[in-house]
DNA sequence: AGTGAAAAATTTCACTC
DNA sequence: GAGTGAAATTTTTCACT
């Protein structure tokens, strides 16, 4: 399915605010109310929109500290990376865990409560990760920006 | 203010599920209806919960390509970062920048919708960022899982 | 913090152009 | 596709326990 300029108005909008209610989108898109929300749940059955979160703030919620961790493994069979990628996505600090190409294998985002935290996390889950032969982490001083809004 | 353990399960949920209706999460978290909206407006206007955004899925998006760019500045002068900054800032594909402790100074996630996607994004916005000394460009080939929700 | 109820707003749907 | 209007549901408030 293609999507129009429509469309993509009404994602931009919701990619800002999510819970923004029907009437006030429609507005902001120049449709009635009901065009609006049937577009909306074209796009949500589509899959265009994978679904809604609330995003929480870091420093109030105490986990202010952000730290990259690159990975490399001791081999890179299928089995090697399958039973990595298990163990991480048991890790509740980790919020992202992206496989790469070039001298890295992984790259984990980790979050933490301060430099304290990350070593708990650390000597806790990381040090234990199965197949690892290198790990360098590096740590985030301040997030300049952040968003998980897509360009549309 | 300090946060008990049924406002970490409210914020646990709205983080899966940000416009689930009031009355559900009421239901899920062991509330009443009009305690569970009290607690949930205080979450807001506190600055627990930042707002609420859709998601949206990168792949039907024609967005499934994930660089994550390591640039180190020429100076590390407040004027250096900030024009970086700002100049980075105005790129749309950038969705993170985060100013590194360590030998790289600054690390950008960047989308694309494939690699000569990024390729233009490099000649258009990235070797025209002031500045820069060096520039390290690594692709995800796959992203094992990426999250939103913070551990609570 | 819970209950119950009323008021306001939103969502949903059948129908029409 | 888009618009209209009415019904169904949800949200928001409030007084009271």
């Amino acid at each position: 399915m293609d999507l129009d300029d429509t469309d993509r108005r009404i994602l931009r909008v919701l990619q800002k605010q999510g819970r923004m209610s029907n009437a006030d989108l429609s507005d902001q898109v120049h449709l009635s109310p009901s065009a609006c929300h049937r577009r909306v749940q074209r796009l949500e059955t589509e899959g265009f929109i994978r679904g809604y979160v609330a995003l929480l703030d870091a420093r109030k919620m105490n986990m202010p500290t952000t730290v990259f961790v690159e990975i490399t493994l001791s081999a890179q069979a299928d089995e090697v990376l399958e039973a990595f990628e298990k163990a991480v996505s048991r890790i509740p600090d980790v919020l992202e865990c992206h496989l790469m190409a070039g001298t890295a294998d992984y790259i984990l985002k980790v979050v933490a409560e301060d430099t304290e935290d990350f070593a708990r996390i650390h000597r806790q889950y990381l040090t234990r990760l199965p197949g690892v032969a290198q790990m360098q982490s590096s740590f985030a001083l301040r997030t300049v920006f952040k968003t998980t809004a897509l360009p549309v």
